[in-house]
RNA sequence: GUCGCUAUAGCUCAGUAGGAUAGAGCGACCGCCUCCUAAGCGGUAGGCCGGAGGUUCGAAUCCUCUUAGCGACGCCA
């Protein structure tokens, strides 16, 4: 309808095509405006008259040639369009109700890689991980959900001087017993550890470079020290992953790729592109205002740039990808702004459009900088078990009969940290709060599962009700369940646009939007009523909005209880 | 010091690639369950869109300058 307005409009206008028209019709801010406007401000230079006359015009053209068209009016400069009320209910209703509603095959053919979470081996999993795991998994979902086949890699923090430094301290003041029994715990107090005596010790740093040195050369006695450390942070990684619903297709950390470094020395030396300086070699990057990139240390040992190299290489053989992110904190955007600057250097045209870093916001807890030296941390686990438990209180007073109330406690909880988390723009620095992560009302991921379990009663009270038949469309003409039929019908484009802008916080204010009108449908209409036209009509839109808000809240990795 | 990000209601944030009277949620206050889930709905109060210039018919949005907060800036990741 859109495109046959803009052709319209096209015929009776001077020095815009149809594109720009289209670029230029919009959705009025209230729905008393109309179902489409278009603005005639553009149009007033080259036609030499006054917008708002140029839109009087426009209306006297156009007025009777399409028939969906119920009536124009025209508002200052605005050619205000409004669509016969039952031929776009039932327009927007079919369009909704296909299975795929909201897919899409733009990405058929072509594969993405997404490296996110990646937490550092030995360290604990805490507020700042869930976010990368928590966006990564998401655009995971939105560009499977586009066509495109997804490799989900959690590129691990399991090799670097960082694991020098722990063997020092592991063999000079640790034990097998405390590191059996305390884990990542003991293993972060040996790091601190290190830290602190380091500051007065300048031989400890000297001797854990040495160390990962030796790693680096394959010595068993290191390695064996380096795996037991890994085995034991994977366990408490893979508890958070599980209660996230959080799954990877690749576990190949940097340490991976250290038979792998080599080969990017070689091919930099190649391009001659490797230069000495104060004895490691680094490819200069002064033409583009950059630091230089170091590639290898004066101790010889590989650095986290040379790893992202290899791994880059790595995944376009092996993965063929057309797109590669990495989602990260934005304190690293210098650090992927290199390496892809070094990539492009090589000759590789594509690192300038298919390497993307994807940042986002600092995390803090109530302001203070999060920070394991003072105690000033919070573990994922412990923020995801305590929104369950809080959960589980909020049904014991609320809904005491509810069957299973564990797994949808777990439902809940965990929907509701994933959704605060995706609820604004990247970008942001994020202030944790446990008042504020822990409050289920208004927008929030409790809110529209809340809403999806609303229209799964309704659906339920009703046992014989044909989601497929035909019905009255003019029962769904009134001003709510206009609303809601719009909200539901953005959904493909907002997909588009999440994925366009990498921003998953598009589809869960796309969620509240819909849970919104739904609420103020529900509120006005009884929907349950014996008029079987009436009924049914209403039922429908009960049903694809159900469907929207379980798909939706998908492409964010929550899933819906059909009861709360 | 250089570069980058951020700045909108008391708080947390939207603002559809420049357009109609700047919108939500939380918090505060006032209402709504003999009727499909009150984790809901309706209403009231709350704004020099950090500041100053500029471009434009038109700016929260674009440009310049400026202020504040945060981050990055070679052998950690």
């Amino acid at each position: 309808m859109k495109e046959q307005i803009a052709s319209i409009i096209s015929k009776n206008v001077e020095g815009l095509s149809t594109e720009d028209i289209l670029s230029l019709l919009e959705v009025p801010p209230k729905p008393e405006l109309g179902d489409y406007a278009f603005p005639c401000f553009r149009l007033a230079k080259t036609m030499k008259k006054a917008p708002n006359l140029i839109a009087e015009d426009l209306k006297t053209a156009i007025s009777g040639s399409l028939d969906f068209i119920d009536h124009i009016q025209i508002q200052g400069a605005y050619c205000n369009f409004f669509i016969k009320k039952d031929i776009f209910v039932k327009s927007m209703l079919q369009a909704a109700k296909q299975e795929n509603f909201g897919s899409s095959d733009i990405g058929n053919g072509q594969s993405i890689c997404i490296d996110y979470s990646s937490p550092n081996v030995a360290k604990n999993f805490h507020v700042g991980h869930l976010r990368t795991t928590i966006i990564g998994n998401s655009l995971y979902k939105i560009f499977s959900k586009l066509g495109y086949t997804v490799h989900r890699i959690n590129h691990l923090g399991d090799w670097g001087t960082q694991f020098g430094k722990l063997i020092v301290a592991y063999k000079k003041w640790g034990s097998k017993e405390a590191v059996e029994q305390r884990g990542i715990a003991e293993l972060m107090d040996l790091y601190v550890k290190f830290h602190t005596e380091a500051e007065t010790d300048d031989t400890l740093i000297e001797e854990a470079r040495a160390w990962f040195v030796k790693m680096e050369q394959g010595d068993e006695d290191a390695l064996s020290i380096w795996q037991w450390f890994k085995d034991i942070s994977m366990i408490e990684y893979r508890r958070a992953y599980q209660l996230l619903g959080v799954e990877f297709d690749s576990y190949n950390g940097e340490s991976f790729y250290r038979d792998k470094t080599q080969d990017v020395v070689d091919r930099l030396e190649q391009a001659n592109l490797l230069t000495e300086s104060e004895g490691a070699y680094i490819v200069d990057l002064s033409d583009y205002d950059m630091a230089p990139c170091i590639i290898k240390k004066a101790d010889g040992g590989s650095i986290y740039a040379t790893r992202d190299l290899a791994a880059i290489f790595y995944r376009k053989e092996t993965y063929h990808f057309s797109k590669c992110l990495y989602v990260t904190g934005q304190e690293q955007k210098l650090h992927f702004a290199q390496v892809f600057k070094v990539v492009e250097l090589l000759g590789y045209d594509w690192a300038a459009t298919q390497l993307v870093h994807i940042p986002y916001g600092l995390v803090s807890l109530e302001g203070a900088k999060l920070s394991t030296r003072n105690g000033n941390i919070i573990y994922a686990e412990d923020i995801l078990l305590e929104a369950i438990s809080k959960v589980k209180e909020v049904i014991a007073e609320k809904n005491p009969d509810l069957e299973h109330p564990d797994e949808v406690a777990r439902m809940v909880g965990v929907g509701a940290i994933i959704f605060n988390d995706l609820y604004n723009q990247r970008i942001k620095d994020v202030s944790f709060k446990w008042e504020k992560i822990l409050n289920f009302e208004g927008e929030t991921g409790p809110y529209v599962q809340y809403t999806y379990a609303r229209c799964s009663s309704l659906l339920r009270a009703v046992p014989d009700f044909d989601a497929s038949a035909e019905i009255d469309y003019s029962v769904l003409t009134d001003l709510d369940s206009m609303e809601l039929l719009k909200a539901i019908n953005k959904f493909p484009k907002v997909i588009l646009d999440a994925a366009e802008k990498y921003e998953p916080f598009l589809i869960s204010r796309f969620a509240i939007d819909v849970a919104q009108a739904f609420n103020h449908f529900y509120n006005s209409n009884r929907i349950n009523v014996p008029e079987d036209t009436i009924r049914n009509a209403r039922l429908q839109l009960v049903a694809v909005t159900r469907k929207t808000l379980r798909d939706a809240l998908a492409l964010l990795g929550i899933g819906c209880p059909e009861q709360m």
